[in-house]
RNA sequence: GGCCCUAUCGUCUAGCGGUUAGGACGGCGCCCUCUCACGGCGCAAACCGGGGUUCAAUUCCCCGUGGGGUCACCA
């Protein structure tokens, strides 16, 4: 999170004619190595202890260091190095911010793509600014068509929504969508192809695996050899015009080393040796993914891009692709990627990860954005329980995780199960009404839905549990008669007749049937027969739920009503007599 | 294998040189209790290793090791 730079003190400052010999302070320059914001930490060695050492600060490229000047001759002694810290806040929004969530529709919305979303979400709610949905389909070949809906679908639910973009509505720089923008990325592949930074390469697939598998075969990392880069560009136009299939290529400088400050990462650098020179058109005329992304990003405007770390490996590309382009690259935040419990990067394939399957379960979208706003972040503290607003509050991306953090469902489970206690039993009532239904209960059939589900909300982790929980209301299970016996409860067969009994002459004497009036009827008749609460209400759970585990008798009798806890109780009266 | 990233309880994490290393999930136990759940209380559980720097390293630096990502006419 933090971020040190080591910056050798030169001894010709110390003793540069700017740096009289006074009894005060040595004043130390130093040239820009980051457009952020720094302060000295401490010396190394350790010539200077850290209080006579003034903060200084260094901001584009100018500041100075003071040193008491008592110090000047450990300062020459050895060489000696400034530990100098980058500011607390690296991230010096200045304007408008504007962000955006590229997806390519191959797929349905997935957990770790909602993640990246919302951090770039909450990164323009706290700074203001714009967010952008763009569709990234460059490649047609994986295009799924349901997937861009079900992308709207989700960040609707999740209340993430883009202020412009594919189905957000036009901004500035509709369309879009990359499948309708082909145009611009050929012209901006033919401006590459004319400064000489991109060029035709008609090598064929078979010679591109062939080379793979030799370089392979070497331990030689697998890079294209540039068999077609030396081609001069009319010779190979002249080849295209006769019906020669080509892709355009990006040529990288030779010997350079690419350095960029990560905003999680920090300073990540890359040799060109170590890169090649990617196809960025296919022979098809179609752009692919690197050129159609960068270019979009740099004409969009776009300031900051947040992505899954999966992407750093192409970023060196993306950069000098701008440069060669003649833009400035964005700021990049590279997020760590989610883990299954292997440790493995979450896949469609291997883990559940469909948006749209936790939605189907029941999951709360307040619950969902909780739990996956501190996979990889926090705010520090305590406390866990944070709502979209409230997050927005404390967002901040200096505290962005580098590791990447496994997917713990049961954790999500949890907080699922606390964001459903805390709805108001209303609304929890609209929520599970679907479910219901597609159970095929009867909804009008004369249970008071809020006053049931009341009862079952402190144990229902997801909302699809719904028809399990309230099932019995809906209709008596046909239960055996040996689960009115409880040795636990010490319910025999006989105590177990004699409760039936009691309830049903106690029962039919209330008229004042309610959850409070029952208590005190009944554990009154308790205390007088001497018994414990659970040989009586024991049998009674059992009689009027049909079911193991339930919620307590007297909420359920109360819900159920006299008239029909009643019929309960005389089913159970019945099962005695075979 | 090359390159890059990364490292505190099983998991998510707090910690930004001196702490009995804190919290949450999960596990276990107890309490509450008609069952289950909720709630309350408690227990077990971690600084990857080795070198530095320092009076002092979980913390800063280096090297190992482990884990991850990526190496397409996919994104």
């Amino acid at each position: 999170m933090n971020n040190f730079i080591i910056l050798k003190i030169p001894t010709s400052y110390i003793n540069s004619s700017e740096n009289p010999d006074l009894s005060g302070w040595c004043h130390l320059r130093f040239s820009a190595l980051s457009r952020n914001s720094l302060s000295v930490e401490s010396t190394f060695p350790r010539v200077v202890t850290p209080l006579s050492l003034s903060k200084g600060i260094l901001i584009d490229g100018k500041g100075f260091v003071k040193f008491h000047s008592r110090h000047k001759k450990n300062l020459l002694q050895s060489p000696c190095y400034l530990i100098v810290r980058m500011a607390d806040n690296p991230f010096k929004i200045t304007g408008q911010i504007r962000v955006r969530f590229a997806p390519s529709p191959t797929g349905f919305l997935h957990i770790g793509g909602l993640r990246n979303v919302l951090y770039n979400y909450l990164l323009v709610k706290k700074y203001g600014g714009q967010f952008t949905l763009r569709l990234d389909d460059t490649d047609q070949k994986r295009f799924v068509p349901e997937a861009a809906d079900a992308i709207i679908q989700g960040l609707k639910w999740a209340g993430i929504e883009p202020n412009e973009g594919f189905g957000f509505g036009d901004g500035p720089h509709a369309p879009y969508v990359q499948s309708q923008r082909k145009d611009l990325y050929l012209a901006a592949a033919e401006k590459l192809l004319e400064s000489g930074n991109a060029y035709y390469c008609f090598c064929s697939a078979e010679r591109l695996e062939e080379m793979r598998k030799d370089r392979e075969a070497r331990h030689l990392p697998p890079r294209y050899d540039r068999h077609c880069a030396e081609i001069p560009l009319a010779e190979a136009r002249g080849r295209i015009v006769k019906g020669e299939k080509a892709t355009i290529r990006f040529r990288l400088p030779d010997d350079r080393w690419v350095t960029v400050h990560d905003l999680v990462r920090g300073e990540v650098s890359w040799h060109t040796s170590d890169l090649q020179d990617m196809v960025i058109v296919k022979s098809d005329g179609l752009a692919l993914y690197h050129l159609a992304s960068v270019y979009d990003d740099a004409v969009m405007k776009m300031t900051h891009v947040i992505r899954s770390e999966e992407w750093l490996p192409s970023l060196p590309i993306h950069i000098l692709l701008a440069e060669a382009l003649g833009y400035t690259p964005p700021q990049y935040a590279h997020l760590p990627v989610i883990l299954n419990d292997q440790r493995k990067k979450l896949s469609k394939r291997n883990d559940s990860v469909a948006l749209r399957d936790f939605i189907e379960k029941g999951v709360l979208p307040e619950a969902m954005i909780n739990f996956l706003a501190f996979l990889g972040w926090n705010p520090g503290g305590e406390r866990e329980i944070f709502s979209l607003s409230e997050l927005i509050q404390e967002f901040s991306i200096e505290r962005l995780h580098k590791a990447g953090a496994v997917f713990d469902y049961k954790k999500l489970e949890n907080i699922n199960a606390y964001y459903i206690r805390q709805k108001p039993i209303n609304e929890l009532v609209g929520l599970i009404k679907p479910y219901l239904e597609k159970a095929d209960f009867t909804l009008s059939a004369g249970i008071d839905l809020s006053a049931a589900a009341s009862t079952v909300r402190e144990r229902m982790k997801y909302l699809s549990e719904a028809p399990d929980l309230l099932g019995f209301y809906f209709q008596l299970p046909d239960y055996d008669f040996a689960l009115l016996c409880n040795e636990k409860m010490k319910v025999d067969k006989e105590i177990a007749r004699q409760s039936i009994d009691i309830l049903l002459s106690a029962g039919e004497k209330i008229t004042d049937w309610t959850e409070d009036k029952l208590r005190e009827v009944l554990l009154l008749k308790v205390a007088e027969l001497g018994w414990k609460n659970g040989q009586l209400l024991w049998p009674m759970r059992v009689a009027l739920t049909g079911e193991q585990f339930s919620p307590g008798s007297f909420e359920v009798a109360g819900v159920l009503g006299k008239e029909e806890s009643l019929r309960r109780l005389e089913i159970a009266q019945k099962k005695f007599l075979k």
